[in-house]
DNA sequence: CCGGTGTCGAACAACCTGTTCGGTTATGAA
DNA sequence: TTCATAACCGAACAGGTTGTTCGACACCGG
């Protein structure tokens, strides 16, 4: 294992105690003093590894690699991503909710709402679709529809299975995206 | 008009000045500190007229009533509410961005969803869908879908004008609602 | 004209941030 | 085991923000 053991301790103990406090109080309502006394480190200590709090937060992205540059597989299901990121989401889901729950962080949402933007529009376009400025409306919509699902769930807005919100993502958006395709795209019919 | 001129004065001072500060550095960014400068304004008469930043935004909502309830006219077009809303945050521009804009609070954003979703789901129900868990999810998309669309649109990531991003809406969003109320609503078809 | 009300601005305590620095402790290598 | 080193502690600091108080002053409406 690389490094010290006293810095991998110090850093596990940051990136927990905000997120449980993340958790309790919401982002904005932590303070670089709460963090150092929750996880019992000193406050130069703190300092040492991180810039600030979102450096924390951003330190944790590593862990939420459920952003898998799509399992390839050629053009075969329509959203691809869709299951396997509510399932990999639900087993992170502490971290992914102080991260993107509605009490997270405006600044990491956005992250992950550009991340979810690439897949969709990458999968739109493998499917035919033609670069345009309508594909990118209808890729804001994809992704609103999705990230709506994401925070209602995670905000324990919903109690549906990662299969019940997949199968409502779908139901609500492919009729769409599946119109626009043959309206614009023709050749290679999704699915 | 009611009330001591003074206070209409410091009171529209105040949130003037809050919107533009908002608009150059986001709301995270602002401080009471700027706003009182910016206005001109004594920090006790400040604290005399709002409890806090927040406080501010929230007075302002009321000039937000582009939520009327929907112009009643019966189950006609699919999602009433869509263009006229579009161009009535054409016209308030400044301050709808200030408060939805990516800039903007998150609690104003959430605010915006809720108003929103109502809508939306006193639309379905009119348009004879059922309540259950599966419209709550469907309704989650199609804001989202909105929401994204009003975002993206106020931070400037795309020029198109009302009338095309309630076109770009529909498509994306109708022929999903359109089958979900086929397979559950049944009797009143919608349009 | 005058009483009431709004405003100013300074000062305040309390809190948070990010940095510094000397002293202490644990680690990994020899 | 020994030991140099790297990490840690914690107090203290300057700078900034918040929300409140208070006396002096200015303005408004009757």
């Amino acid at each position: 294992m690389s490094g010290d053991r006293r810095v991998r301790r110090t850093r596990r103990m940051v990136q927990e105690a905000l997120v449980a406090l993340i958790l309790e109080k919401g982002y904005d309502a932590v303070t670089v003093t709460d963090i150092i006394e929750r996880a019992d480190v000193g406050r130069s200590t703190f300092y040492a590894h991180f810039s600030d709090k979102q450096d924390v937060l951003l330190s944790n992205l590593d862990q939420l690699a459920f952003l898998r540059p799509a399992p390839a597989g050629g053009p075969g299901e329509p959203f691809a991503f869709s299951l396997p990121m509510f399932e990999h989401v639900r087993e992170q889901r502490e971290l992914v909710r102080a991260v993107l729950g509605r009490c997270g962080g405006a600044m990491m949402v956005a992250h992950g709402e550009k991340l979810i933007a690439a897949i969709v529009r990458d999968e739109l376009l493998a499917a035919g679709a033609r670069a345009s400025a309508s594909l990118d409306l209808l890729v804001v919509c994809v992704v609103g529809a999705y990230i709506g699902l994401l925070r209602s769930w995670l905000d324990g807005e919903t109690t549906a299975s990662p299969a019940e919100l997949d199968a409502a993502f779908r139901a609500a958006v492919e009729p769409g995206v599946r119109a626009a395709l043959a309206r614009a795209g023709g050749t290679r019919p999704l699915q």
